[in-house]
DNA sequence: TCAAAAGTGTTTCTGCTACACCCATGC
DNA sequence: GCATGGGTGTAGCAGAAACACTTTTGA
């Protein structure tokens, strides 16, 4: 390894916002772990930690999601990278932060994983005291998820693969804090032809049942180059 | 400092895209500066370099962006963090990329400063081979700006404090790809509010002078609070 | 007086908003 | 048969798009 620079270096570690949508209280979660060790042993922190040398940095948060929360084979994003000298006591710590969104079923019951004493699904608005500067991370998470729902079709993720109308609704308004008319919703979404309309429908629900709709990538992507923009 | 963790580290460094709107080619321009050292010596690249243990992220690129630019105060906003294991020969480097947006004139003659071998302004349509991975970095900072113009007051940082309709029109038009109606614009970015009209035209110009707007921070914020949301 | 860009008004059309009722289903 | 949410049509309005001419100024 030619050209090695000597300076000290700091410790680089990455942390998750895992995002999901109750739709039953039209809430927004995120996954929490309670920390194992100290520092801030026993509080609840975002899952994360060290990056390895050879890793890619997206790699590293996959890993430390599943080795403390089980989860796998999840689409992480990053979010942003926070790295004031004092966020952590253990010295000089930068942590690059990813978020993905996710169906609340697919960790409802999540278990404590190997390297976490507890996992836990947390309302955004009844949050325990956090460890280091995961509060100031989880805002940013939030404030992104809310800036970026209305301008690209992430809301989806939030949701099971096939969903209705309604769903998808309630959770644009959860997201964005407002009251969303039925009629008017459904022909917007439906007027940006992203949407298969499948010949399936809701299940064991104690009214009419719904039809189900998927989201349709390769159509959106199309849409996309052809100069569509998604909106809200 | 208790509970030091001694894994190997990676090297932490930070780059700067800083963009400026060239009006009489209609381009983006970006400033890069030549390499004075290994490895890619005489190459070009974004400013940058290493990180100090006990300095923030943001002062660590703006440190580096003077020592090699010149250029100082300049307000930089965090656009992605980049950590492939193999990007840098001298081993594992995770950059933390930042980008400003400046009127081209304040740094028309930019010195090449005392870190630099030289600094210019390409063309983001002509670039040169790029050290590192600084291409992508590059391809995702534009993408940012494309992407961020539409619904955030940002295109003001590219002009002068003062700055004709048409000035901000061709910068639209620039940055978007695309004509915008002359009659239409002004109509819209009018509408909203967010313009200072000032008793102040240009000058010197062979035709008839235009008259001056500023960008109203105060009353765009405060329309922001009030649920405004900007578009173009 | 010419060249070059500034500045302006109206019509058309599209898409958003607001609104109320019937339908299907499970219990 | 009733409670619950699913599903639909239309009228009015606001804002986007399209369009051409007059004004001002410096050279």
């Amino acid at each position: 390894m030619p050209y090695t620079y000597e300076y000290p270096r700091p410790s680089v570690t990455v942390d998750c916002i895992i995002f999901a949508f109750d739709r039953e209280n039209k809430d927004i979660k995120v996954l929490l772990i309670q920390r194992l060790a100290d520092p801030y042993k026993d509080c609840w922190a975002l899952p994360g930690g060290f990056v390895d040398m050879d890793e890619n940095l997206k790699t590293a948060a996959m890993r430390e999601l599943e080795e403390e929360t089980g989860l796998r084979d999840i689409f992480l994003e990053q979010l942003y990278t926070f790295g004031a000298p004092n966020r952590d006591p253990r010295g000089r710590v930068i942590s690059v932060a990813y978020y993905a969104l996710i169906p609340l079923h697919k960790a409802q019951v999540p278990v404590a994983a190997s390297d976490a004493k507890q996992v836990k699904w947390y309302s955004t608005k009844q949050l325990p005291d956090l460890a280091f500067d995961h509060d100031q991370i989880l805002a940013i998470g939030l404030q992104r998820l809310k800036g970026k729902v209305r301008y690209q079709p992430i809301g989806f993720e939030l949701l099971n693969e096939k969903f209705a109308l309604s769903e998808l609704r309630d959770l644009y308004e959860t997201i964005l804090e407002k009251e969303i008319e039925k009629r008017n919703f459904r022909k917007k979404i439906l007027s940006m032809n992203v949407l298969k309309e499948l010949e399936e429908y809701q299940q064991g629900v104690p009214h009419r049942a719904a039809r189900l709709y998927q989201f349709d990538k390769e159509n959106y992507e199309r849409l996309v180059n052809e100069g569509f923009s998604f909106e809200i």
